[in-house]
DNA sequence: CACATTGGCGCC
DNA sequence: AGGGCGCCAATGTG
């Protein structure tokens, strides 16, 4: 039983019917599922090891896991059809062609409530995202084996369906938060806690500092306009109230104004009104939102999980007798690039723990800092500054690494697509990007529209130059985080992932398997590169901490 | 009034 | 510098 479908019974509201399919989609037996007994049917099945087959991951797993259980794969027909949509490896399928459908729509509903365990009836997951999954997904599956690299499509979806089981743990488990650690931080930093909601203490301070260096007692600080009307007014020549502009100031105002805007977004990004919101019960719940982003990396909607700023980490603390185990993968994305372009000099500066510092090395630039500005200014598409400034050298020393990149910049100024290594492809441009294209070819070379045309022009191809690497670097990820959470059901006590960001994943575990865990995620990070390269010569490199809390990783 | 946009800044 | 995001407050628009 490769797969096992789970389909609304149209006829009785809320029952189901479990469709058992082989590998090429064909439907088999038929099981049907009486309203409330979802959970039940899942375990029963579970022990044949099927991919379950659903249309919306998010919609279907939080039932589950509110009933306290796990399912170890799954294909997620929403986001495989998004990536086979769009994949110029299945642009000649039928799946492609077919006009846009109901699988086309983004996630709909909002995720179910976890924050508490008075609502865990199971709620009802609504209407089915598409009219037919079965013939969706035989739809997907022909697209498939019909491709040009059917291997690597298959390991995408996997990687994709698995991505969004692990989105809904790490939203029911959520991430470990000392509510009483963050107020504490936020009370030495901005004072207590206003009663009623208004400016704390230390903020008040500063602000009337910056009206007193401005002569203005009245000024509104937080209105953008009437600040940089105040700074102007005292004479300073600024064109916005950006920190960088204002850093390059020699006035009084400086020091309390810099302080002042630190403080108050940290207020208003991540101060109490966001804990009382987003963490209950000692537990942070964002809700990510696996292929949220067009590289293919996850985004999050709410709680700002993928922008937890360092000020606010030291209260993301495990439980008594737990640990934390931190890994981040070290210059993921010059080591992708590496790996996908063969450059085996490359490879060989990705042998050192360190990329940059194997760059160093290998005496291709004077100090890691340059490497660092040299390799981000391949994989961006830097024109100017200091990186643009080294480019020749990495260009010698890296040929293959960086015609990968060069050509993906050039697809896209023509306005092509590009894809990962797995076969992720880039958005066509908008309408009126070809547009302007149209327009610049009628009108000659020198006319303003050819301007603006080879301007958006290499604007697209900075996206599609960054989009291989970051969609394959996205990828690895992916792959990565799918193999250590294989790898952590068969250590004890239940370690269980409870943090994901682009690069870095967190592990809450029983203090006594906690190097274990290390172990596992380093493990985890080989069999990735394995998986997407095969014997690549690139190394994989990981930071990896085990820690009471966040802070205290690197 | 609700909704969309912008400036600014947090993260990778 | 350069790519990708989300969020907040203020401001602009229908």
């Amino acid at each position: 039983m490769p797969y096992l479908l789970v389909l609304d019974d149209p006829a009785h509201p809320g029952a189901v019917v479990l469709q058992e399919a082989d590998d090429t989609g064909r439907p088999g037996a038929r099981h049907p599922v009486p309203a409330g007994e979802l959970a039940a049917a899942v375990t029963r099945y579970e022990h044949e090891r099927p991919r379950w087959v659903w249309d919306d991951t998010a919609r279907r797993y939080p039932p589950l896991l509110a009933a306290g259980m796990r399912i170890e794969r799954c294909h997620d027909l929403r986001l495989c059809h998004a990536i086979l949509r769009r994949s110029t490896l299945t642009a000649g399928s039928a799946l492609a062609a077919a006009p846009p459908s109901a699988w086309d729509a983004p996630r709909s509903g909002p995720p179910v409530a976890v924050e508490t365990s008075l609502f865990d009836v199971l709620p009802d997951p609504g209407p089915t995202a598409g009219p037919d999954p079965a013939a969706e997904l035989r739809a997907q599956l022909d697209a498939v084996s019909g491709s040009a690299a059917p291997g690597r499509l298959r390991l995408l979806l996997a990687a994709e369906s698995t991505g969004a089981l692990i989105a809904a743990e790490m939203q029911h488990d959520g991430m470990p938060w000392s509510t009483r650690t963050h107020d504490a931080l936020l009370t030495e930093l901005l004072g207590p806690r206003p009663a009623g909601g208004g400016r704390p203490a230390r903020l008040e301070e500063l602000a009337t500092q910056v009206r007193d260096a401005l002569g203005q007692p009245s000024l509104h600080l937080d209105s953008q306009p009437d600040l940089l009307r105040a700074l102007r007014a005292a004479g300073l020549e600024v064109t916005s109230t950006r920190t960088w502009e204002i850093q390059a100031l020699d006035h009084p105002v400086t020091a309390p104004l810099l302080a002042y805007k630190k403080l108050s977004r940290l207020l208003s990004a991540n101060g109490w009104a966001w804990m009382d919101t987003w963490v209950h019960e000692g537990r942070f719940h964002p809700d990510y939102v696996p292929g949220g982003v067009v590289t293919g990396r996850w985004a999050t909607s709410g709680g700002g999980a993928l922008q937890l700023p360092a000020a606010v980490r030291g209260a993301v603390r495990a439980d008594p007798g737990w640990r934390l185990v931190v890994a981040d993968a070290a210059q993921l994305e010059p080591r992708v690039l590496a790996a996908m372009s063969g450059d085996d000099a490359m490879a060989s500066a990705a042998r050192h723990t360190d990329l940059y510092e194997g760059v160093v090395d290998a005496g291709i630039v004077a100090t890691r800092k340059d490497a660092k500005y040299a390799m981000l200014g391949a994989i961006y598409g830097a024109t100017t500054g200091a990186s643009a400034v080294l480019m020749p050298r990495l260009t010698t020393a890296y040929p293959r690494a960086v015609a990968l990149v060069e050509q993906a910049a050039r697809s896209g100024e023509r306005g092509e697509q590009v894809s990962t290594w797995l076969g992720r492809s880039s958005p066509l441009p908008g309408e009126a990007w070809q547009a302007r294209r149209r327009a610049a070819a009628t009108e000659g070379a020198g006319s303003e529209d050819a301007a603006a045309a080879r301007r958006q022009g290499r604007d697209w191809g900075r996206f599609t130059r960054n989009f291989v690497v970051q969609g394959t670097a996205a990828e690895w990820a992916l792959c990565w985080m799918a193999s250590l959470r294989r790898r952590l059901r068969d250590i004890d006590g239940r370690p269980h992932l409870v943090f994901f960001l682009h690069d870095e994943v967190m592990v809450h575990t029983p203090a006594h398997v906690a190097d274990q865990v290390a172990q596992a995620v380093r493990d985890a990070a080989a069999e990735a590169g394995r998986l997407l390269f095969g014997d690549t010569p690139v190394d994989f490199a990981l930071q990896v901490a085990v820690v009471d809390s966040y802070d205290q990783a690197k």
